[in-house]
DNA sequence: TTGTATTTAATGTAATTACATTTAATTTTA
DNA sequence: TAAAATTAAATGTAATTACATTAAATACAA
């Protein structure tokens, strides 16, 4: 049940027609509960995922291209996230010296402090996750992959 | 791999850093398929979720409050969905007799025709889900279920 | 009854998103 | 090389979303 009760369905759903409704009912549940705890630090779940993505580079700037390529939500718009997070001072932008057209993306101090803040909090997040084990956790994992395959 | 190829993760996820990130991405993979079907009919997935209850309904009108029970994303305003449907003509409202704050809504036959030629190429995408197996599908519903609670 | 609190829906708004267009730089090709 | 095509990012915009406020009706309490 569960997932029913939360939308109040008074019939019986098919697990097929279940599923998809449950996939995205999910999702959007995690994504809420991520903004919410990323609010008090002032970012949105967007501009946090962009965020860890710079602080993967290990000091290595990143075009707003690449940064793109790994965003999970690719359609939203990596030049007006990075803008915010500019305004912020957790990223600093430069011309890329061998392609003018492109910017160079880099995390500051500032923005992997502010990550590791969060890190903490995260940890709460995680256990959430943990404590449904591995192996459940891993099947989940190829369940998705195989229904978007 | 599969997700993790999409936003080009270079390193490995654990099971555990990867299944909320794979839930909200699958989440938003399916929720803009759905969009895209939908957009040559005129409505979003909101919409659609909203004409789709009322349908359940089966000829009785249901208040804003009721509608916002059932709807997948409770944050969505209900009210300005219902204007959009109005607009197009594929709902009714009326004021509720016995409180008149409130206001019915009723799908029209114009929005049930509709739905039901939705109905036809959603048929196609439920395919994609059956192919899962029922089994699959069920281990997939519990597992979910079992995130949230 | 009359004033207060609550409920229902609509509205205002600022921010975000989706999508197209623009600008500037680079690459290709004639 | 010069013109055309492509690429990278920014910008314009209309629609949507999130969140708070308002307006109207009803319920409640003194």
């Amino acid at each position: 049940m569960g997932f029913q009760e939360d939308i109040k369905q008074p019939f019986f759903l098919s697990e097929e027609q279940k599923a998809p409704l449950n996939v995205i009912y999910t999702g959007n549940w995690l994504a809420n509960q991520q903004n919410e705890l990323l609010k008090p630090y002032g970012l949105t779940m967007q501009q946090y995922n962009v965020l860890r993505i710079l602080r993967g580079q290990n000091g290595r700037p990143m075009t707003i291209l690449a940064i793109i390529e790994r965003m999970l939500d690719k359609t939203s718009n990596a030049s007006r996230l990075v803008d915010k997070l500019l305004d912020k001072q957790l990223v600093v932008r430069n011309e890329c010296p061998n392609d003018r057209r492109a910017v160079d993306i880099l995390i500051t101090a500032e923005g992997l402090d502010l990550l590791s803040q969060i890190d903490l909090i995260q940890e709460n997040w995680k256990t959430r996750f943990s404590k449904m084990g591995e192996e459940r956790l891993q099947h989940l994992n190829e369940l998705l992959d195989l229904l978007r395959s």
